[in-house]
DNA sequence: CCAATTCACGTGAAGACATG
DNA sequence: CATGTCTTCACGTGAATTGG
């Protein structure tokens, strides 16, 4: 039986630590094993392709996730890396055509209409490649006022939200 | 310094597999 | 099929580390 709430309070810190360990210990047993049961899941393609019938450990899980992200860090690096002029101007690009596209859309007001305007204008040349920006592609142009760019931000978040900095 | 958190280890249960 | 051995897993707990 289960000591009741008021027995609890009645125990000394160390105690109560005592008593409280195992259950925390759980937690962290359990967050450790969703996230191999989640990598599992991630890779199940790559298993299925690599040992098709084989029974899937925990080691076997986290060997196979190491080696796929070797593999594919290995890929990214073959295809060769993108300058960060490309990677930023691609970026650009992509949210620009969102951005316009909506303002297409829905564009009435004069603002909107100037907006438009100033996001059909070339973009502007990320900072000097020498210093690399705490996220290329998600930052701003330099041209966009802080009004713009909250705007923009806020018409286009679905979308240019999906960037990811990996 | 101390409480909270994380790590590392020993233990027992459960299931898989081999052998007679 | 019974049973002995091995492997994997979950669990509890002491030791070590970290953060306020």
């Amino acid at each position: 039986m289960a000591p009741s709430t008021v027995a609890v309070e009645l125990l000394s810190p160390k105690e109560k630590n005592r008593l409280r360990k195992p259950v925390v210990e759980k937690m962290r047993r359990d967050r450790i094993n969703s996230s191999i049961e989640q990598l599992k899941l991630l890779l199940e393609q790559e298993f299925a392709r690599h040992q098709p019938n084989s029974k899937l450990e925990k080691a076997d899980i986290l060997e196979m996730a190491v080696s796929y992200l070797k593999h594919s860090k290995a890929f990214v690096a073959a295809a060769g890396p993108k300058s960060l002029h490309q990677d930023y101007s691609e970026g650009y690009s992509w949210c620009l055509q969102e951005a316009v596209q909506f303002l297409t859309l829905h564009a009435a007001s004069d603002t909107q209409m100037k907006l438009l305007y100033h996001f059909q204008r070339p973009p502007a040349a990320p900072a000097a490649p020498a210093k690399e920006p705490k996220a290329p592609g998600a930052a701003p142009p330099p041209a966009l006022s802080a009004k713009a760019t909250a705007a923009a931000a806020a018409a286009h978040q679905p979308a240019c939200g999906l960037w990811r900095p990996w």
